[in-house]
DNA sequence: CTAGGGTTAG
């Protein structure tokens, strides 16, 4: 009965249509029990006509619930609010744990905060706060808003858990950058005797890419295999991206080649965006065209990924190209900002700008802050101080205030040598009370994490050993690129200054620390600086290292005095 | 059977 009207339903595109079948319901006499199935269809496709059948009855609260439900799963979860407040008023709706369940499901969606503390607060007042479902669902709205001290100490306070509400704090731990938390609540579950399903993995997966921990992953997809959870293909796709993100390609493309269930259009996107950032662009670009040939059509995130594959590997003709099959009218696919963002980013890295910037103008859609950063980005690496003085008037004029852009911007005139360009802007930053984010490096050293900070001078050992590092790669050719430093100050300080970015104290712990045959692996919160990835590469061939260096968006392999991203980034 | 937790992305 239900399953016969959710088909109709769902062939139902027009008002009129809504409004014959439920004439026929009426009249068949059906109405009365399939009525909360049809206002919830109404309110889910952003219908008018729920709230107006709402209005013509005597509700009661399963219509209420039914419309909730359908509006917090619509384009505007955030009605679902006004709507709970609307039936707040009328005496038939007294609301029950449903209501509020749904309720709070809108807040998560809609990332209301404020709206969730209050529906909170009602969930005390009326009595349900002992239901467990009802805490889950309030725990993950909490996290979704990125409350997630609140979510940990809901979780912490319940007296009773079950394995859903370890995966809602788990999960919401991974998405809220906590990963850490997420993996010592992973291990603890396991420890206190519950076995984590498919969802749980997913969140834990999640957090070893964020750390780029790969001996930790490696060890959930070995429990993952234990337990046959790898017979879901959305765990298998997150085994891909975890090895991906931790630099493992061909573990990756071990588990696409012997999935043992089906793929789909996102197993091939996450393999395809896996290749790109590990800078193997014409892999990426061969199963780009193979999806098609097994029956897979690319979608908007197939093209993106295809094109930041491009984009990692300066494979500019070919992005030009399929951006142009993108948007020619035979792919039916429709280019969003990101798309435009990374052809900004192909263009201007290959020094294009008056390309990259006549695409900025003639999008269709309004162009975002992170456009015109791209192109900042890239007027930097050309030096092109024109132009960023335009890119950098259009973020003032959207009156963006990232740090990045004015460092960027600091940096330009600086490698200009024009300082009182530098100075003015450097005062805009204290004004503005503009803090630099401060640059870290992690680097896996035998299964323990080290974190290093950009300027850190308490390491004594290392910068006697970077000193030695400097002048052994000094003899292969090696000259400071000081441009990357801010201040006006003379050459020997700006190298001194160089000498305390993260990623070198974290390789040269790594030197010390592990034998002639291990690659160091090093993970960096931001984008790898210019001079950094040249010392890198000489350490590479002098010291016969393998190094790879992930930073904020790709991987850098340097092997043999040469890096994989081939100086284009 | 009106409940809670889940995939790729500049």
């Amino acid at each position: 009965m239900g399953v016969a009207i959710q088909q109709l339903l769902r062939r139902c595109g027009t008002l009129s249509h809504i409004k014959q079948l439920q004439a026929h319901l009426i009249t068949t006499g059906l109405y009365p029990c399939t009525r909360s199935v049809f206002v919830e269809f109404c309110a889910a496709t952003s219908s008018c006509y729920a709230a107006h059948i709402f209005r013509h009855i005597p509700p009661i609260t399963n219509d209420w619930n039914a419309i909730i439900r359908g509006l917090a799963q619509s384009l505007q979860p955030a009605d679902a609010l006004t709507f709970y407040r609307q039936g707040l008023r009328l005496l038939s709706c007294k609301p029950d744990a449903l209501t509020c369940s749904f309720t709070l499901k809108a807040c998560a969606r809609a990332l209301a905060s404020n709206e969730a503390f209050q529906i909170h607060s009602q969930v005390v007042r009326y009595g349900f706060i002992a239901d467990v479902l009802l805490q889950t669902t309030l725990l993950d709205a909490y996290a979704k808003a990125g409350y997630l001290e609140d979510a940990r100490k809901l979780f912490d306070e319940m007296p009773v858990r079950d394995v859903t509400c370890w995966n809602a704090i788990i999960a919401g731990l991974a998405q809220g950058n906590r990963p850490d938390e997420a993996l010592q609540l992973f291990k603890r579950m396991k420890d206190v005797g519950f076995t984590p399903n498919e969802i749980t993995v997913l969140g834990a997966l999640s957090a070893c890419a964020q750390l780029g921990m790969v001996r930790e992953g490696q060890n959930v997809y070995n429990y993952i295999k234990t337990q046959n959870l790898d017979t879901n293909e959305q765990v298998c796709n997150v085994v891909m991206d975890m090895f991906g993100k931790c630099g493992h390609v061909a573990k990756a493309y071990q588990v696409f080649n012997s999935m043992r269930c089906d793929k789909t259009v996102v197993t091939f996107n996450t393999m395809i965006m896996v290749l790109g950032t590990n800078g193997e662009g014409i892999e990426a670009l061969k199963l780009f065209n193979q999806m098609s040939k097994e029956g897979f059509r690319p979608d908007h995130v197939s093209y993106l990924s295809a094109l930041c594959a491009c984009n990692h590997s300066g494979m500019v003709d070919e992005g030009v190209q399929l951006f142009e099959t993108m948007t020619s009218g035979s792919s039916s696919v429709v280019p969003t900002i990101k798309h435009y963002g990374t052809m900004v980013d192909l263009l201007g890295r290959s020094g294009r700008l008056n390309e990259a910037y006549s695409i900025i103008s003639s999008i269709p859609i309004a162009p975002d802050v992170v456009l015109w950063q791209t192109l900042l980005g890239a007027c930097k690496t050309y030096g092109d101080v024109e132009m960023a003085e335009k890119a950098s008037r259009k973020l003032v004029e959207m009156g963006s205030h990232s740090d990045g852009e004015l460092v960027l911007l600091s940096n330009i005139y600086a490698a200009r040598h024009r300082w009182k360009d530098v100075g003015e802007v450097r005062e805009t930053m204290r004004n503005k009370q503009v803090k630099k984010v401060p640059g870290f490096s992690y680097i896996d050293v035998k299964g323990v994490i080290h974190k290093f900070v950009n300027g850190d001078k308490s390491h004594s050992n290392l910068q006697k050993k970077l000193e030695e590092i400097m002048c052994r790669i000094m003899e292969h050719g090696y000259v400071p690129e000081t441009g990357y430093v801010l201040h006006d100050i003379g050459q020997e300080e700006k190298e001194h200054a160089l000498s305390y970015h993260s990623e070198k104290l974290a390789l040269a712990f790594g030197l010390i620390e592990t034998s002639d045959d291990e690659t160091l692996r090093v993970n960096k919160n931001l984008r790898i600086c210019g001079d950094c990835h040249e010392v890198m590469k000489l350490v590479s061939k002098v010291y016969e290292r393998e190094i790879v260096v992930r930073d904020r968006t790709r991987f850098h392999r340097f092997e043999k005095g040469l890096c994989s991203c081939k100086d284009f980034w």
